[in-house]
RNA sequence: GGCCGGUUCGUCUAUCGGUUAGGACAGCCCCCUUUCACGGGGCAAAGACGGGUUCGAUUCCCGUACCGGCUACCA
């Protein structure tokens, strides 16, 4: 089924990082768009303008590219709905708070924010609502030429929603089903700030409609607001144009409760960001899953089943397959918490999967940023050896660089605990006849060295760790003679007599 | 505090009223491997509590408890 009226957006705001809720939210966006043949809007929701942060919106895009996620419009793609961005969008949103105001739906309240700040100091639970509004300072309880002489003289003042009072809302949650709120329970919240520029909840609703937005997806935390959003829809555009809703269950940290936030990956030692995020106003960074040596596909994958299943067992998905499997019905509604060792599971199965060719660019990479020039000739068969054992990407700077470059520290205590005089002979010995052999291959190699160990009468399994160590400098890696046949007959020998000389 | 949401192994989860409550991660054990992994096999581990409805409830309803979200001229 397909409907190319489906039109989803998300609509960050561009404070910092791109959290792991938020990538999800994204990718729960772009999947019910592509999966309905429909368009996924990137939207930028910057009425904030104290919390601006340069640079945060072009890392927001970095991130999606690096998931792999190309909007359809967007400030970035372009759309016949731009502007996206809402503070270049101010000025269409306060003619929908003045139809607000002039029917009764809003009204003027000048009231400071040192006043308001006052009132929460001495009743903690103060609320903007429809029993305090009686008794501050706005054009419900100002006379009209009050609040005309006000107006004009330009006093600061923002636009509230007139919550009524005791009515029930209620709406239809994809997700939830039917949730209601009575109105007497909601505050009235500011929709046009002093500065002009709408809050969340005007700018949203103005968008949404717009914007011709059919499905509006979002974290949980937004569900007791969506009473104003409701309204705001009843008042402005009519109950018929709304979207969809579906409130998202939220990402929780993986030790006690409660929302994860950039501090648990602090804390517990894993990134919460899906790239390097570096504050620029702090310069404090904050690592991402790319960085950490995440491959796309699994982060996405990993993202995709915090909270959502195919209903099977199958748990390794592509984009396209999740695309294919994926429905609002089987989105969870308990929030999940992150759970770090089954994200590097993902990645680990990912980096099994991926074909050599698909590994080979982020592998060269890797290996460079580690100074390590990988040798394009013998480059391929050391991703296929050894991509089994790397959970990250940055595993083969390990795993693989010793292929390239000799190992810088040779584990020799691990070699001269069971050392002998007879085994340096031996191993003088074999690198003598290992420069006369010419059957250069893994298993004629190992076929070699045990007849020699057995002619000296040393076990071959004592002499194959030490062997290992020589060549790879550690007690890893793939099998000892596969190695000795990629590095090569000179190389070999050389590590060898090198570690030698060492003991 | 109020409002809203949630509640199956430690974690992510399956279950469209009838199952020995299944899988995966992590943990432990064994096999494979003369390194470390991969792989294979196995063990342990769950329906918050109390009422209903029903021949039968993890599943439907109510209550309680607990957890979370929100309660800004932030999103």
């Amino acid at each position: 089924m397909s409907n190319n009226n489906v039109r989803v957006r998300f609509a960050p705001s561009p404070t910092g990082g791109l959290h792991l809720g938020g990538v999800r939210t994204v990718l729960f966006n772009y999947l019910f768009a592509k999966k309905h043949g429909g368009k996924f809007i990137l939207r930028i929701e910057d009425t904030d303008q104290s919390r601006f942060v340069a640079g945060a919106e072009e890392y927001i895009f970095n991130c999606l590219e690096w998931c792999g996620i190309v909007p359809d419009e967007s400030p970035k793609h372009g759309g016949v709905h731009a502007p996206y961005r809402q503070s270049e969008r101010k000025d269409l949103y306060k003619q929908y708070a003045d139809k607000l105001v002039q029917e009764g739906k809003a009204y003027y309240a000048f009231d400071t924010a040192a006043e308001l700040e006052e009132k929460r100091k001495s009743s903690p639970n103060f609320q903007y609502n429809n029993v305090t509004r009686k008794e501050l300072k706005n054009s419900l309880t100002l006379s009209a030429e009050e609040v005309k002489e006000l107006l004009d003289s330009n006093v600061a003042h923002v636009i509230r929603i007139n919550m009524p009072t005791d009515e029930s809302v209620s709406f239809n949650d994809l997700i939830r089903g039917e949730v209601s709120f009575n109105t007497s329970q909601v505050d009235d919240k500011v929709l046009l700030k002093a500065d002009g520029m709408p809050t969340y909840h005007l700018a949203v609703v103005v968008d949404d409609f717009l914007m011709e937005i059919s499905h509006a997806f979002r974290g949980e935390e937004w569900l007791p607001s969506a009473p104003v959003h409701i309204l705001l829809w009843k008042y402005l555009f009519g109950l018929d144009k709304m979207p969809q809703w579906a409130h998202l269950p939220l990402i929780l940290k993986p030790d006690g409760n409660g929302k994860l936030s950039k501090r648990d990956g602090d804390r517990l030692g894993f990134p919460v960001f899906a790239m390097d995020w570096i504050d620029p106003k702090t310069n404090e960074i904050n690592a991402g899953f790319k960085e950490k040596g995440f491959i796309p596909e699994a982060f996405v994958n990993m993202l995709a089943m915090l909270g959502w299943n195919d209903g099977t067992d199958k748990e390794i998905f592509t984009i396209e397959e999740l695309i294919a499997s994926f429905s609002l019905e089987r989105v969870h509604k308990p929030g999940a918490k992150f759970d770090y060792e089954k994200a590097k599971w993902y990645n680990h199965e990912w980096i099994k999967k991926l074909s050599v060719d698909s590994l080979r660019p982020l592998v060269i990479a890797e290996l460079e940023k580690n100074s390590i020039k990988s040798n394009s000739t013998i480059l391929d068969n050391v991703i296929d050896q050894v991509k089994d054992r790397c959970t990250f990407i940055s595993d083969f700077v390990l795993q693989a660089g010793f292929f390239f470059n000799r190992p810088t520290t040779i584990d020799t205590p691990s070699i001269q605990t069971k050392w002998a005089e007879n085994k340096t002979t031996f191993f003088n010995d074999y690198t003598v006849a290992l420069a006369d052999f010419e059957d250069w291959n893994g298993p004629s190699l190992e076929a070699h060295f045990k007849q020699l160990a057995t002619d000296a009468q040393i076990k071959p399994g004592e002499l194959m760790l030490p062997l290992r160590i020589m060549l790879v400098g550690g007690k890893f890696g793939p099998h000892v003679f596969d190695i000795a046949a990629v590095i090569g007959k000179e190389e070999t020998i050389a590590r060898i007599k090198n570690t030698i000389a060492l003991l």
